[in-house]
DNA sequence: GTGAAAGCGCTAACAT
DNA sequence: ATGTTAGCGCTTTCAC
């Protein structure tokens, strides 16, 4: 590979001033500027990242941590990035975390080490003030499908009560009354404000009813075994709010298995709005435009790396929108 | 973040002593060893990977290039690539061609530039000599879910002949005589050869009907498409080999559609044999250990990264298997 | 406008 | 066994 020496000597000038070119830092008379774009021509010459960030310069390189790109959520995120970084010259480190705390902190270590320009992380178990250590070592850090409501931190986030009242209304408005919530685990944020928005327009509607709601993994399995659980417990039910697509694909399946095959009698309605490969049962949801949020962090991260604009108080929220396909709307 | 030279400060000794002991040279005093160990504990110091490649060595990083992560067979192969490079203590950059070849080349300009340690591509359209090049270059790489037959380059592949004989098999051992396939573009290696296999145990057997091949898009539109078409012909059909399991989704949904809410009188088998997340309608499939790929991927290019070997001779194929769900096997 | 030279943090001859 | 020093390829200050 060409070095900035081979250039400066065939275009018979200093290092310092092919420098000077290639960041365009003007003060180059255009006569030798010439000469050198030429000679960076023939060699076919591009500066060495890995030297440039080494002089203190960036690295062009992001990283991205997410819990893991199985879930049929992350890819959407992963690509949304992928492809934003790659409009402006960067490429992206990906991290799967498990949401284990040390897989999150050794990843963590090694992006600082390697000297990424900044980070991108969804997790559910990173604390705020681990962030904002990260953020006081000058790493810049955005948040995607989380955020800390009484912190500094960035975040791209979807409005995720609203989510859940939009579920809840559109149950009501297909004459459900009596509504099942089968949800992941509550200690995760984005979760805990679903159901608070969802059960708000349930009591609002004198249609909440507590004994309904059940937690299990978020998965295919949970779904389904939730499903299977709450009705075989006797309860009449003629709705069902799943905490994301994943788990409402496991609730079809369990009620299939116990006869509904159609959704006359049970609605039902996911979160995210999966891609329709995944989603092909064509289930209705909450839809957040994950995608997006990838776009954004990225693009949030780089007003930080490249303008040094201050992006600490952004904490962006996006607005969810119904999705109704064949499991709440009949034909 | 501490250096290599406030470690020799604290330990009262010369960089290279220190050099020595974070690169296990041997060749230093117990004492003197034990006194940096010591500092390099105090200033919870690591060496930095920039400054180290620059001087030289390994980068630990490996690029990872992928046609689509959005599509649900490379997750897998990434999610096993980065466990094992995890491992090894290296990271993934990773990079969606959308098979274009000039964002190909152009993740391969940057690859090089940012230089990693090596290479991971899946792709259709690259072609051997642009392979060849890049390991010219000295860049290991290593090609995933594809092989090239004539060319010294290493690879990571399915049987896929050998697939589409299983496919074949398993439909006529229940009791299929009219069978379709419905494929992806057959431009690409992975899908002519299944087709080849296929076909031959078709023809063994005398059930070779060349008019019910159909070629479409490698998506579940393409599925659906392709047997709503065949169907409509008015084809007597009594099984579908589907290109992938995308497809044979979109296959299912066509049959359906078409009243044949059943196995009963259609049987279907993919391929790929995605995970339970995505494929939860059960459908049989001829499987591939996709996770394993990304992992056998690492581990080779790393065995060349650290020991030097030479595996550019090494074209691994892995059998798959077939698994036999509802929609083969009836209840 | 241009160049010489120091420095980013590390490795590896080469000396001692 | 240990230290000195010259790079790796680039950026940037400081002279001229």
């Amino acid at each position: 590979m060409a070095t900035i020496r081979d250039v400066c000597k065939l275009a018979g000038v200093s290092v310092a001033t092919v420098s000077r070119v290639i960041n365009n830092k003007g003060g180059v008379s255009k006569e030798k500027e010439q000469a050198i774009l030429n000679s960076i021509k023939m060699l076919n010459y591009t500066p060495n990242d890995v030297a440039r960030r080494l002089a203190g310069k960036k690295s062009n390189t992001i990283g991205l941590i997410i819990p893991n790109i199985l879930n049929p959520f992350f890819p959407e995120i992963a690509r949304g990035s992928e492809d934003a970084a790659n409009e402006f010259g960067y490429n992206i480190m990906l991290c799967n975390t498990d949401n284990n705390k040390k897989k999150e902190q050794q990843y963590y270590d090694m992006l600082l080490n390697k000297q990424v320009d900044g980070i991108i992380i969804s997790s559910y178990t990173a604390t705020p003030s681990e962030l904002l250590d990260i953020m006081d070592k000058g790493m810049p850090l955005v948040v995607v499908d989380n955020e800390y409501e009484n912190h500094n931190i960035p975040s791209i986030n979807g409005k995720n009560q609203e989510g859940g009242r939009l579920a809840a209304r559109h149950l009501l408005e297909c004459g459900c009354k009596n509504i099942a919530c089968i949800t992941g685990p509550m200690h995760i944020n984005t979760v805990r404000d679903r159901i608070l928005g969802f059960e708000q327009v349930l009591k609002e509607n004198k249609h909440y009813k507590p004994n309904l709601l059940r937690v299990d993994d978020f998965s295919l399995k949970g779904g389904y075994n939730a499903t299977k659980k709450i009705l075989k417990e006797g309860n009449e039910i003629d709705g069902i709010f799943a905490g994301n697509d994943i788990m409402a694909i496991g609730c079809y399946k369990a009620l299939k298995e116990m006869g509904h095959y159609s959704f006359e009698k049970i609605r039902l309605i996911g979160y995210d709005g999966l891609e329709a490969n995944i989603n092909y049962l064509e289930l209705s949801s909450i839809a957040q435009p994950m995608y997006q949020y990838g776009r954004m962090a990225v693009e949030l991260l780089i007003r930080k790396i490249e303008k040094k604009e201050d992006i600490s108080l952004e904490k962006i929220k996006i607005e969810p929108i119904v999705v109704k396909r064949c499991s709440t709307i009949l034909y």
